[in-house]
DNA sequence: ATCCTCCCCTAC
DNA sequence: TAAGGTAGGGGAGGAT
């Protein structure tokens, strides 16, 4: 039963009073919910699975309890695939108007009475009795597409009352609610109290603090620096027995997730909240951009969800309670979560998050009921509820969890694990988030059961190796990670991409040293240095409006740049000067600046434990060697930290800088631009190298070959940045960013038929004086040729766009993946066609057997393969590409979506044709 | 083969 | 108004 408030009472009466009743309460239920042996009642509900949408008398939760006693299933969340019945009082939410328009057999929706009844009944009743009166759809609402979104104002809406049909307790009801909402709306402006204006970056000269204490994602981002303190603590008092492992025998693996984690603590300190849709998000405006952080359960029913803008949140769900952040409270939480699963399974705890962990439960005794405790522990000491999930692997616990939820826990089997699988969509896949998923539905792939279908060759052709894999074992329920509980750490960044608003080049800049100033701190705190700095800028697209989110970055390209040192920093200046160097060579105007970000990689603790040890020689390791050695510079002077010597790409890239071979493009000062130099020059980047004739000549001789070559060039990086004056730099300051809406190209030789697809690109091989050319040492042409095809490298393209604000529009560029074996090049068209025949037979025959949904599948993999094979074709083997056409098209196959997808393919091929040969199309 | 850079994707 | 960070996995394509 809801625990009843105790009405009018609660004034007088202490929170502590109340939080202990509550919190008997609920334990009660846990202990029910975890005990339910199965057996407990009889199985009236067995075969059914059951949703609850919005609020219902008996509440979800006691539905839930009811299914677990008698044989039925839960689901928190719609799935056409597994719920049989969706459970409601009132009429239509929009999602039931969809569910209802969809074309496959679609569930029952019926009353909760149904349940009610049936339990008192002792058996299942028939469902007609129970159903909704459908027709109370709104007027002019047709079936076809009718998915008409609910206006704010929709009288039908399910109020927060309404799910208490005890009309004596509807003034309690209320009372409790304008309780919850004034104890938010309190929280709320009292945490205003710090912020202030509002301000983006270049306002507020102390953005980038304010941001991060306010920002969620700094929070669950920067979180595991935190608990690393915690584990080392705890590790230091610990003795850590080894976890038996007997061979190959199944492993048990528990996943341990805190039930809607900063919405539960919210509740804590709101608890007339309880029971009541709740999330947390910075804002409570109506028409908010602010996104929801985390949605209680009761929210959820409503479809509120995580990430979702606030504003679309109270549309779903009005009478929303919105509270604000807690991080401390958070992370005070964490800790306690985590004292308790180190001190229970010591040495076998991979942290995750802020809110979840694995631990290896292998040779446990009990695991079933080290979770009970585990989860009882977690609430009796922090009142927040967690969920766990027990499989033979990480993949399917994670996946108990998940069916568990909220404030429950199960135990799967391989087998009970797979089957469950089966019937999942594919997004639901840990590893397979909204790109995949788009990919995947492209070649009508919905739920693990058609993935199923596919084979591994296949899935790797489109995803590539690993990925092809892990979804061809993720959907089987296959997975081999082990649990790690000493995770290395193998880079430290920090990022800034909202607020991001300058008008000056110097504020750009201060914004970078403010964020080097970040990773020193975070550096100095892992103990760690590090020695390949990166810099990832986001750059608005040109025409971009003002982004549908407040201060946002909108659509942005997405640019970044490495550089290699030759020895670790963790100095702040340090981290500046090569973030200069980095800038220098990517730079553009300051005003379209929306997003910086620096992380620095190729880390070392100074112990000889490099997270990623230097495996190569080469000058970089000989540098090193010798700057330890005191070698290389005249009077034993160690070398400073940080002369960059160039790696590969900046190497590059400063052969480009030196403007010769990019003479016929005009190179563009930049306002600001001097500002930089005197900047860089200032804080002594390019000085930091010893001058050539402090080397010492000897040694400098000694040098083998290559490495002489190499130092060369870091000397040659010295002067091209020491001359930027006159002539900054070309590649990098594209004046026109021109057709940022250019198709991608296929990597071909066809050279006569190039198009460019940026403007950088512009810059052919061609166009290099060959004068020039001829005079630069051989290495230089080496480079100029490497930076040359490098430039021109096919750029990769997202697959597909968002649809959210920030979305390109009219993205459809489909595919630049799939890879060219090489093969199909060469194959000639008999042998393929032979291939294609038996490829085909295959695909009807699961026609023919009748298995409609397979062969539609196939189908789709089968369209998908044409598309990609059609690209590589479209390159150097039009013939077979015709032929192949030709093939497609007189096959007489008497089937309607075969001949869409023959259309679908014909189509994508004259594209490819038409783009890649100046609107050329095939003859067929 | 393996490494490296510059991305994209995913999860919290 | 709003606080779209952080780290790891991995792919493509080029260099070695
Ligand atoms: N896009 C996201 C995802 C998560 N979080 C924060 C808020 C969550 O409370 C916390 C934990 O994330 P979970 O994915 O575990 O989500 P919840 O704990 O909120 O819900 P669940 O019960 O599904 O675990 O991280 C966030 O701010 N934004
Ligand atoms: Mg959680
Ligand atoms: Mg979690
Ligand atoms: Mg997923």
């Amino acid at each position: 039963m809801e625990p009843s408030v105790p009405m009018g009472k609660h004034h007088g009466g202490s929170h502590r009073e109340y939080m202990a009743e509550k919190k008997r309460k609920l334990q009660i239920q846990y202990e029910r919910t975890a005990s339910v042996a199965q057996t407990e009642g009889n199985e009236i509900f067995r075969g059914v699975s059951v949703h609850v949408n919005g609020y219902t008398e008996p509440s979800w939760e006691e539905i839930k309890h009811i299914m677990a006693v008698h044989g039925g299933r839960f689901e928190n969340y719609y799935s056409r695939e597994r719920v049989t019945h969706i459970v409601c009082t009132h009429l239509p939410e929009s999602k039931i108007i969809q569910i209802l328009n969809e074309r496959k057999p679609a569930p029952m929706v019926v009353k909760p009475e149904w349940i009610t009844e049936s339990l008192k009944q002792g058996k299942k009743l028939p469902e007609v009795e129970f159903g909704l009166p459908r027709l109370q759809l709104q007027p002019g609402q047709t079936t076809l597409d009718g998915f008409r979104r609910p206006t704010p104002n929709d009288e039908k809406r399910p109020k927060m009352d309404s799910g208490k049909a005890v009309a004596a307790k509807t003034s309690g009801v209320d009372e409790s609610l304008n309780e919850a909402l004034r104890v938010a709306e309190e929280a709320r402006s009292s945490c205003a109290v710090l912020g202030g204006r509002p301000r983006s970056a270049s306002h507020d000269p102390n953005f980038m603090d304010t941001y991060f204490k306010a920002s969620r994602l700094h929070f669950i981002g920067t979180w595991k620096e935190r608990i690393e303190n915690l584990m080392i603590k705890v590790s230091q008092e610990q003795v850590v027995p080894p976890i038996r492992q007997d061979g190959h025998f199944t492993r048990a693996i528990m996943h341990v997730d805190m039930d809607c984690f900063f919405a539960s603590v919210a509740m804590l300190k709101n608890p007339h909240a309880r029971g009541k849709p709740l999330v947390v998000c910075h804002s409570n405006s109506n028409q908010g951009r602010a996104e929801v952080s985390s949605a209680n359960y009761e929210a959820r029913k409503f479809g509120v969800r995580a990430n979702m803008f606030i504003g679309e949140a109270k549309r779903l769900c009005p009478q929303l309670i919105v509270m604000p952040y807690q991080f401390d409270l958070y992370q005070d939480v964490s800790e306690a979560v985590y004292l308790i699963m180190f001190e229970m399974f010591p040495g076998r705890v991979q942290p995750v998050s802020c809110d979840e962990a694995y631990i290896d439960a292998t040779n446990l005794d009990d695991p079933i009921s080290w979770a009970s405790k585990v989860r009882s522990e977690i609430f009796s000491r922090t009142g927040c509820t967690a969920s766990a999930g027990i499989s033979c692997n990480m993949l399917l616990s994670k996946i108990a969890t998940g069916r568990a939820k909220p404030n429950g826990q199960l135990f799967v089997s391989f087998e009970e694990g797979v089957a469950f699988l089966k019937s999942m969509k594919v997004a639901e896949l840990p590893g397979v988030g909204w790109s995949t998923r788009q990919k995947l539905t492209a070649m009508n792939i919905d739920i693990c059961a058609d993935l199923v279908e596919v084979p591994k060759s296949v899935l790797q052709q489109e995803f590539g190796q690993k990925t092809g894999e892990l979804l061809f074992n993720h959907c089987r329920g296959i997975d081999g990670r082990k649990v790690e509980t000493q995770p290395v750490r193998k880079s430290i960044g920090a990022e800034v991409n909202w607020g991001v608003r300058f008008n000056h080049e110097a504020e750009a800049i201060k914004f970078m040293e403010d964020l080097c100033g970040e990773i020193q701190k975070r550096l100095r705190h892992a103990k760690l240095k590090g020695r390949c700095v990166t810099l990832k800028l986001k750059r608005k697209q040109q025409g971009a409006n003002e982004p549908y989110k407040f201060l946002g970055h909108g659509k942005c390209d997405n640019l970044s740049k490495s550089l290699t040192l030759a020895s670790c920093i963790d100095d702040a200046k340090e981290l500046m000067n090569s973030c200069l160097s980095l800038w220098q060579s990517m730079r553009f105007p300051a005003n379209e600046l929306r997003g910086v970000g620096i992380s620095v990689t190729r880390l070392d603790n100074g112990q000889g434990m490099c997270a990623s040890p230097y495996k190569n020689g080469s000058i970089t390791r000989y540098l090193v060697e010798q700057a330890e050695a005191g070698a290389l510079v005249e009077g034993k002077q160690p070398l400073p930290g940080n002369r960059d010597i160039g790696g590969r790409s900046s190497a590059k890239e400063n052969i480009q800088l030196a403007g010769k071979p990019n003479q016929p493009l005009k190179p563009e000062q930049s306002p600001g631009s001097k500002d930089v130099c005197r900047k860089m020059c200032s804080l002594g980047s390019p000085e930091t190298l010893p001058p050539l004739s402090q080397v010492d000549k000897e040694v400098l001789h000694a040098l083998p070959e290559e490495l002489k070559v190499e130092l060369e060039r870091a000397y040659q990086l010295r002067m091209n940045l020491q001359q930027p004056r006159g002539k900054p730099t070309r590649k990098s300051f594209p004046k026109a960013r021109k057709s940022p809406r250019a198709k991608p190209r296929s990597p071909s030789q066809t050279a006569g038929l190039e198009i460019p697809t940026r403007a950088e690109d512009c810059v052919t091989f061609t166009q290099v004086d060959p004068a020039v050319f001829a005079e630069l040492p051989k290495h230089i042409q080496r480079e100029v040729k490497a930076t040359y095809t490098h430039s021109r490298r096919v750029i990769r393209t997202r697959l597909f766009e968002r649809n959210r604000d920030d979305a390109v529009e009219g993205v459809d560029q489909g595919t630049q993946r799939g890879s060219p074996s090489g093969s199909l090049l060469a194959q000639p068209w008999d042998s393929f066609k032979t291939e294609l025949e038996s490829r085909c037979e295959a695909i009807f025959e699961h026609l023919s057997e009748g298995h409609v949904d397979k062969y539609t599948v196939h189908l789709g993999i089968f369209q998908q393969v044409m598309f990609d094979v059609c690209g590589q074709l479209v390159v150097g083997n039009l013939e077979t590409l015709r032929l192949l056409l030709r093939w497609l098209l007189r096959k007489t196959v008497h089937d309607d979506a075969w001949k869409v997808a023959v259309d679908q393919i014909v189509r994508h091929a004259q594209h490819l044709v038409g783009s890649s040969y100046a609107g050329g199309t095939l003859r067929l």
